[in-house]
DNA sequence: AGGCAATACTTGTATATACAAGTTGATTGT
DNA sequence: ACAATCAACTTGTATATACAAGTATTGCCT
């Protein structure tokens, strides 16, 4: 009888094979970020101590670094060094962000994207959610284009200020609340905007947190002709669990 | 001035740099599966073949399919080949599924997980929702805990039949719907329960498709000592838009 | 024709090497 | 004291090689 395709998913609780060198070298890692060894932003060995501590080739231990790089858990800087990820950048803040690598990855032409970034009159209502005063929040949108002008997402968040380093408010250009609005008239429909409030209180719900809880909330919402695909998440800062999605094309 | 970490986000849109070969081969084996010139299933050249098409070392041909593997977008298998992912192996039912592989990569021993599979009495309700007949419906439930019995992930899927091949029945446990309830008891209130199903009207709307669509829906709560995280999904498999998600620890 | 073994091809792991390019800190000269 | 230069260290890209291990086909023998 043939094995079926994805059929062969041996169970792994039973794995007598001795790992790989590299994935020794991977749970050695992981193992001092969950202890607290090495919080965030800690310097992890570099690649030549690792070749010495584990007694490996520079490839293999390279592999260890490029492979959790590559989930997140790491992060690169040439010259610098390997870094444990700090909570923001692994956050789904900087992962949508990263939708704009994968789109010109494949070879798709893209405007610069379109930063706009603003104060905005807060609701009692969404100064509890958030558990902020008024002065704390962002509010914090972002839109994507193709070359021919055809939308492909438009993202709006509501931030806790003080997740947002400073310096990243310099690359964003501040709007009035009528440009802001104009522009993005043409994406989403109002009906929509009052659905999505609604929604909130029940994804709140169906996250099991308390209203008052601080909390990070990303709402998304991208463009294709065939539809509309949307997402929202909210995620618990205060927990060591960190959600993170990023969409496909 | 000091360039803080992370400004130096060079906007993408003016790379002047020659790209990295490796970069050409992944672009050039995306514009392919875009085209639709390589279908889902499809065998994507050998690290060989394009070691030779591009006059490139094996493990720069290597590293262009690996990178491309991890994202989710091939399908690589020792000894036979590497494929197109199919919209199945690419979609978050698949995705959800490598947390069990994430998990005993960090080193956390975890019981093999519990799967449990029946037909459930089908609301009329669902049915509209889901578009299906009877028959056509799957609910699919799986557990997964730590060895000492700590929960980590309760998940239920109400999955279109046509979309599970058969030989994965096989695998799974079919059992009353009494056992179900008392495995699950310990883990789900009852009010969570009813939040969740009002959420899902909700969440429809949120993503702006009509109840009547066919779509996949996969709900998910992950437990942790400090709280709860969860996260519901609606895809439209209709679309060429594949959404997907995972959770990190 | 059926079963079996050898073979060719594929991906997986691992090492060694070379140079490019970015960062950091110390040294040196003004 | 300040600034420029240099050296050391880091990651990024790329090649060449070797063997292990899984898959599929081919062809031989019964």
């Amino acid at each position: 009888m043939m094995t079926p395709p994805g059929n062969s998913q041996n169970n792994s609780s039973t794995k007598k094979d001795k790992p790989a060198k590299y994935t020794i070298i991977k749970q050695y890692i992981c193992e001092n970020i969950e202890s607290g060894e090495w919080p965030q932003n800690a310097k992890v060995p570099s690649e030549n101590e690792l070749t010495q501590q584990f007694d490996v080739s520079r490839m293999t231990a390279r592999r260890a670094l490029q492979e959790l790089t590559a989930q997140g858990i790491l992060v690169r800087s040439q010259g610098a060094g390997t870094f444990v990820a700090t909570f923001k950048s692994q956050s789904s803040l900087l992962k949508i962000r990263n939708i704009s690598d994968e789109i010109s990855e494949r070879g798709h032409e893209h405007k610069a994207q379109q930063l706009l970034l603003q104060s905005i009159p807060i609701t009692e209502e969404l100064a509890i959610l958030l558990n902020l005063k008024n002065n704390e929040l962002v509010f914090y949108s972002e839109i994507l284009h193709f070359e021919n002008g055809e939308p492909i997402q438009l993202e709006q968040r509501y931030v806790n200020a003080s997740l947002v380093p400073e310096y990243l408010f310099q690359n964003f250009t501040e709007i009035t609340s009528h440009e802001y609005l104009s522009s993005v008239a043409p994406l989403t429909e109002a009906t929509h905007e009052v659905e999505a409030v609604l929604a909130e209180q029940h994804i709140c719900q169906l996250l099991s947190i308390e209203k008052t809880d601080p909390c990070l909330q990303v709402r998304r919402r991208t463009w294709s002709k065939q539809g509309v695909v949307s997402l929202a998440i909210l995620t618990s800062p205060g927990s060591k669990y960190r959600l993170g999605s990023h969409l496909v094309f």
